[in-house]
DNA sequence: TCCGCCATGCGTACAGTGTGCGCATCGAAC
DNA sequence: GTTCGATGCGCACACTGTACGCATGGCGGA
C-alpha cells in the first residue's frame, strides 16, 4: 500500500496516470529530515539509519535528501547539534556552583541516554561540531565555571566533561545492548550474571558484592544513577580543591 | 601483478595450469588475521578496514577469513582484546597508590593514542568484551585499588576509567582528524585558529588565553599531556578524600 | 498571458560492503 | 588407497553512500 509520492514502482509511461504531488504532504526540508533521522536513530540505533530508509519514511527518494544535506556525515552533525539543544545548563548566577554543574552534568547524561547514539557520534568527531547549539552549550558551561571562580575554567570543564562523556557512553552502549536483547534490563542482568560470576572466578579481585548483585537485579536504573552521582561528586571534590582560597 | 594464490582472476579450466600453494606463505590463522587487521586499523582508521582488503593483504580471499573468525564484529573484539594487552598496570604492592594508578592511566592513554580506533570500538560495546587480556586488565586494576584501601574499589575504578576513556577518546578523535588532514598538528591548529576565534567572538566566555594559543601552536602534544595529567590529578584528589581515615 | 529560469525531486548507476552457500582441494588417519 | 574433515575461494545477494542528469512545477519578468 505504501507507494512513492509521484510514481509507482514501475514507471508509468503516461503523464496522466501519474499521481499529483499531495498538497498536504509537507515539502522536504532540512529540519524535517533531521527530525526524522533523529527519530530513526533513537528507535533503532546508528546502524539502522540509511539514506534510503530515511527517504522512504519521508515519502521521498534517497537521493532527494541530498538537495538539503551535503552528505550523511553532515546529517549526523546536524542531528548531534539538534539534540544538544536538549541539554540544560543553568545560568551562571546560581549561588551554588556545585549544584549548577551537577544539574548540567545530569542533564547531559539524560540526553545521552535518551539518544544513545549521541556519544558514539560525538566521539567520532575530533572537533568539527561547531554547530550553534553546541557552541551555546560550551558558552554556558564556560560562564558557569568562570562565575564559580576557576582561574582556568576550560581545564575544569574538560575534566568534568571527560568524566561525563566516559560514563554516559558506557551507559548508552549498555542500554543499546539491553534494547537489542528485547529483555528488561534486570532480566538481562540476571541472565548474564552466572557467566560473569564464572568469568570472575579466576580473578580473585573481581568478585561483585552481594548487595550490588541484589540491587542490579531489582532496580538497575537506580544503581546506575548512583554510580554516576558518585563519580561526579569525586570529580567535583577534586575541582573544589582548586578554587582560590579554599 | 597481484594475483590470487591458487587461481587467476578468470578461472582456468585446466587443473594443471593452476598455481601451487606457496609453501613459504604461512597459512591463514586467527592470530595472523587479527595482527594484520590491527595494522590496517592503525594505518588507515576504522572505516578503511574491510574484509576484502584484509583478505587481499593476506593473499587470501575475503570469505576465507570466515573460517577463522565468525564475523567482522568478532574480529573487532579480538583486535580490542589483543591491543588491551599493551596496557601496563603496575602490580598491587607499590607503596604509592597514586603513582601506580597514574602509571596505569597514562599507559592506557598511550595505548589508545597508538591505536586511535580503540576507544571508538570499546565505546560501541556495552560489555561483551570479556576477552582474556581485558579481564586481566580489570583484575589488575581491581587489585591496585583494593590494595590502596578503597572500600568499594569498583566505584573508584569506574570513576577514573570514565575520565580516562572520555579524555582519550576525544584525543584519539582529534589525532585522527590531524592524520587525515596530512598536516602537522601544530600547522592544523594554526590554520583552524582564525575560524575558532571568529566563532568564539559571539561567545564572550569562550576566549582562549594567549599563553595557551602560544603553546598549542608550538608544542601541542605537551599541552595535551598536561591537560590529561591535570584532570587525572583532579580525579585522584577527589578519590583520596574517600580513603578511610584520611 | 506567456516565457524562461531555477530549485526541487527522483531513477539509474557505480563501486563498494558483510556474509551465506557450495564446490575444490589438501593433509592425515585408517 | 580410501575416506574424511578442515580449509580456501568464487559466486551471489542484499544493501550501502552518493554522482549524474532528466523531469517537473512554481515563480519572476515581459
Amino acid at each position: 500500500m505504501s507507494r512513492s509520492r509521484t510514481t509507482d514502482s514501475k514507471p508509468i509511461p503516461s503523464v496522466w496516470a501519474r499521481e499529483q504531488r499531495r498538497a498536504d504532504q509537507p515539502a522536504l526540508s532540512r529540519d524535517a529530515i533531521v527530525r526524522e533521522a533523529i527519530a530513526m536513530l533513537d528507535a533503532d540505533g546508528v546502524e539502522a539509519l540509511s539514506m534510503r530508509k530515511l527517504g522512504a519514511r519521508l515519502n521521498a527518494g534517497a537521493t532527494s535528501l541530498y538537495r538539503h544535506v551535503a552528505t550523511k556525515d553532515e546529517l549526523m552533525e546536524l542531528a548531534v547539534d539538534e539534540v544538544t539543544a536538549e541539554v540544560h545548563v543553568p545560568p551562571a548566577d546560581r549561588p551554588d556552583w556545585r549544584e549548577a554543574v551537577t544539574e548540567a552534568a545530569q542533564s547531559f547524561r539524560r540526553t545521552a541516554l535518551r539518544h544513545p547514539w549521541l556519544t558514539l557520534v560525538l566521539g567520532q568527531a575530533g572537533l568539527a561540531y561547531l554547530g550553534p547549539n553546541y557552541m551555546n552549550f560550551s558558552e554556558r558551561l564556560a560562564a558557569l565555571f568562570t562565575a564559580a571562580g576557576f582561574p582556568e575554567p576550560s581545564r575544569a570543564i574538560e575534566t568534568v566533561f571527560s568524566y561525563v562523556m566516559g560514563m554516559s557512553s558506557a551507559e548508552a552502549a549498555w542500554l543499546t545492548t539491553v534494547a537489542r536483547s528485547g529483555e528488561t534490563e534486570a532480566d538481562l542482568i540476571a541472565r548474564l550474571m552466572p557467566a560473569a560470576q564464572r568469568a570472575a572466578a579466576d580473578h580473585s579481585h573481581l568478585a561483585i558484592p552481594h548487595a550490588e548483585v541484589e540491587e542490579a537485579t531489582t532496580d538497575p536504573a537506580a544503581l546506575r544513577d548512583m554510580k554516576f552521582a558518585y563519580g561526579l561528586d569525586v570529580v567535583l571534590d577534586g575541582l573544589a580543591l582548586r578554587l582560590p582560597k579554599g
